[in-house]
RNA sequence: UUGACGAUGAAUCCAAUG
């Protein structure tokens, strides 16, 4: 059982969930019976891709085999409904666990105040970590690490560097991941010498940059436009043994191309083949989008041509920076057809693809025609949102029509939707 | 040394003077 489970569990990490499941089959055949460890391992596999279903049906499967839950299963199930939002039904199940004297250890507590930290509720979070050491479990550099994130997204730089001070007289040692976690705060801060100075404070403590430190630094300076020293630091990573991944290419490639250089980006595309390095549907999409810009939409169009026959799917985002590429070249007409051909696809629209259209009827002058869009993202089951209204409010603002964009504020405040 | 948690990349609107 324990060397199926080992084999099994590789397969999943690779992603090779057939192999895996047709695995988990074979042993029902030799007679030797799933425990707790290989059930949840494959509903592990199945929760990572997504396939949800799959997943459900074997927590029946073993419920049916009269195998029993153990804590690892419900922590998994716990950070499905973490992920998914439901923070309510998260807390919840690991009530649950309480009861049903599954002691829930720090994982699914980490779990859970990552739930809250993602949506931006850090007193919540903060709740969970007062509620974990009220049970007796101490908070580990996970957890510091998660509620980190959670002040940096807030911008609430102070409380994050003064996190990392409290975790080392708590007698925990920062990792990799925490003061990547910090050096991405102050990058996307903008504040450069903070975020160099903890790389300083990290070597000095012994804590290696890794490929993410080094892919935060790079994409910070590729948003400033500073491509010299982005690829100067994709030299030092490599002399340091780091090989730059795919994620560290997608910075490049959008620093190109948002410096108008969309002819470096597609040689650097080649040069990621050359060097083994796939792009994914981020890094096409990244040149698509540059492409698109700059109104080149036969080539656009060619890309994801290329991407679908590699099996990347486009997904909502791709479809949108195209839709988008119509759209300010006026070509409205194909931008809607494309928006057809994209939910042939099994790519739903959202609230921004729709924003795009309505911005390119209102540059037309046709504001009162772009707001009825509106009625038809509703029955699209979308809501405007804060842009959708700012881009209707600037069209009867231009075309002298105070008194509609007025009333629009006034909508959009009726709906809840604060203006910014 | 069989399973669960954390960090990095792509899309839409608007803004003063000129």
């Amino acid at each position: 059982t324990v060397t199926c489970n080992i084999l099994l569990n590789g397969l999943c990490k690779k992603r090779a969930l057939k192999k895996a499941e047709a695995l988990f089959r074979g042993m029902g055949k030799l007679g030797i019976s799933p425990d707790v460890i290989i059930y949840s391992t494959l509903m592990d596999g199945f929760c990572k891709k997504g396939e949800m279903e799959k997943a459900q049906n074997l927590l029946r499967e073993m419920i049916s085999k009269g195998v029993e839950p153990d804590v690892v299963t419900y922590s998994m199930l716990v950070d499905w409904l973490c992920k998914k939002g439901e923070m309510e039904k998260a807390e919840k199940s690991v009530r649950e666990m309480v009861l049903k004297r599954l002691k829930p250890n720090v994982i699914p507590y980490n779990m859970l105040v990552n739930g809250f930290c993602k949506q931006g509720e850090m007193e919540k979070a903060e709740r969970i970590v007062r509620e974990m050491v009220f049970r007796g479990i101490k908070p580990n550099v996970v957890t510091y690490s998660v509620l980190l994130d959670g002040f940096c997204k807030q911008g609430e730089m102070e409380r994050a560097e003064k996190l990392v001070r409290e975790m080392i007289s708590d007698g925990l040692e920062p990792d990799v991941v925490t003061y990547s976690t910090l050096v991405n705060g102050f990058c996307k801060k903008g504040e450069m010498e903070k975020a160099e100075k903890f790389v300083k404070e990290m070597v000095s403590r012994g804590v290696k940059p890794n490929v993410v430190t080094y892919n935060t630094l790079v994409d910070f300076f590729c948003k400033k436009g500073d491509m010299e020293k982005a690829e100067k630091l994709v030299t030092e990573m490599v002399s340091l043994g780091l090989e730059p991944d795919v994620v560290t290419y997608s910075s490049l490639l959008d620093g190109f191309c948002k410096q108008g250089e969309v002819g470096k980006a597609e040689i650097l595309v080649n040069g990621m083949f050359f060097k083994g390095v796939e792009p994914d549907v981020v890094a096409f999409s990244t040149l698509l989008n540059g492409l698109c810009k700059q109104g080149k939409m036969e080539k656009a169009e060619s890309l994801v041509n290329e991407m679908i026959c590699r099996g990347l799917m486009p997904n909502v985002k791709t479809y949108s920076m195209v839709v988008d590429g119509f759209c300010k070249q006026g070509e409205i007409e194909k931008a809607k057809k494309l928006m057809n051909e994209m939910i042939s696809m099994g790519v739903k629209p959202n609230v921004v693809t729709y924003n795009m259209l309505v911005s390119s009827i209102c540059k037309e002058g046709a504001t009162e025609k772009a707001y009825k869009l509106i009625h038809e993202m509703v029955s699209a089951g979308l809501e405007p949102d804060v842009v959708t209204y700012n881009t209707l409010v600037s069209g009867f603002c231009k075309q002298g029509e105070m008194g509609k964009a007025e009333d629009l504020v006034r909508e959009m405040v009726s709906k809840g939707i604060k203006p910014n």
